[in-house]
DNA sequence: TCTAAACTGTGTCCCTCGGATACAGAGTAC
DNA sequence: GTACTCTGTATCCGAGGGACACAGTTTAGA
């Protein structure tokens, strides 16, 4: 009996994501490589999304058979995630000299650019899933990061989940390439347009809204959300001494 | 030509999601409404998730023909997204009397509460997408509690944008039912199990965690968001007077 | 050196699912 | 009553994930 989650089976997924890799004693040589297969699914899934990556273009890409990939990863669902953990890649060295609040600033920083190189991986992180080392790589620069501020350690994986979740969603949002008319006006302005009085307060934000830069409720959220952090270390400690 | 993207035909989309519902002229009464097929395809993907959201399925659930079910929405893609649109309905009326803060406060929460109960909103919500009335509305909701406070349109779209994250984000994690096992212990303790030297951070932090309350990453994330917040409106409106 | 085992990539097959199309019946305007 | 319009259905197709058996390749062991 194998135990599976949605055509997942997480024994194999997590032999994929944490195994270390084992050359075979006997057989032919393999032609391809995890890392391989996983470059070139990354490849065409940030042209086409999610919804273009077919077993069989990446096994076009490499020049084999869509069956020979079946030798490296269990299914589609599971090069996904592999395709995830290779994206994200290892987490950055946090800066030099920087107090909690500036790693954990550039960690955001980092984080949603990759996530913004790779719009699929905002589908691909829906729901609950098996982490990878990359992965937990990331958690663990928060967490280290927040040593010594006085935060439990629950309260240190809260801080962590609220950027990841914050970095996350804002690629959503951000163009990949600042395309233009993919500004907020363009979305929703055509839409309240002729309905101003079923959304008055949205009608009046969005006449108040300049020209804003392309990240700019990128850096407000994270501004707002390192703000509430500070505010607690600081009335923590201070109540402590 | 009609303007697509990823399959989805935009103009039928807005048609399906904005127009008004006006009943045919001639012809045999239909059988089905818009609004009991969306029913049908959340009852579905409540259980088994969009993967197991087929055609197939909705139109068996409603003794129809899965041909039938084009009669009224144009495609997969399109009935999802009313789905959506169906399973976030109507924001709640907000709490008579509150500030600006008690208002986000109890619409985040309610907002999550839309998302937990529909696991696949999750990935529904993921890429850039059409809203729906219903989700505008939400949206409205954010923007006029916001009035007054002396943030400009874009700061409450910001805000707007920052909520959604969160409440979507954490539903994410937050099992359905607080089934057990869905702990943080759960997920993670495994996998650093045997690995301490590598995340000591995250080991740390798991050890220093207490059982927490299923809602607690809800909770610390939003308080740390709104005194973000309100820091931002104090500042401004001390430095204006 | 020979043989058996292990392993790889391939060809073929099947099933599921989304969707196009043609058609028959139902209901209405004239 | 007749022509038109709209509905649900039956049939068909192609794409895509994946199972399986097989042939070729490399190595361990006799």
């Amino acid at each position: 009996m194998t135990v599976e989650t949605g055509g997942v089976d997480q024994g194999r997924l997590f032999e994929l994501l944490w195994g270390t890799p084992t050359a075979p004693r006997r057989g032919p040589r393999p032609t391809l490589t995890l890392a391989a297969i996983a470059r070139a699914g990354i490849a065409i899934a940030d042209t086409d999304g999610l919804d273009g990556l077919t077993m069989q273009r990446v096994a076009e890409s490499l020049d084999v058979t869509k069956m020979a990939l079946y030798r490296y990863v269990p299914g589609r669902a599971e090069l996904v995630a592999l395709m995830l953990e290779t994206a994200v890649g290892e987490p950055p060295p946090p800066p030099a000299g920087a107090d909690w609040r500036g790693q954990l600033d550039d960690w955001a920083r980092q984080l949603f650019d990759r996530f913004r190189r790779h719009p699929w991986a905002q589908a691909a992180t829906a729901g609950p899933r098996l982490p990878g080392p990359n992965e937990l790589a990331w958690l663990e620069r928060v967490v280290a990061a927040l040593a010594g501020t006085g935060l439990t350690g629950g309260e240190q994986l809260d801080v962590a989940v609220l950027l990841v979740g914050h970095a996350r969603n804002l690629a959503q949002h951000a163009a990949p390439d600042d395309a233009p008319g993919a500004g907020r006006e363009a979305a929703f302005g055509v839409l309240i347009r002729g309905r101003e009085e079923r959304f008055p307060a949205l009608d009046a934000a969005l006449r108040d809204t300049d020209l804003e830069a392309p990240d700019a409720a990128l850096d407000f959220g994270l501004a707002r959300i390192l703000d509430g952090i500070d505010a607690l270390i600081t009335t923590r400690s201070a109540r402590r001494s």
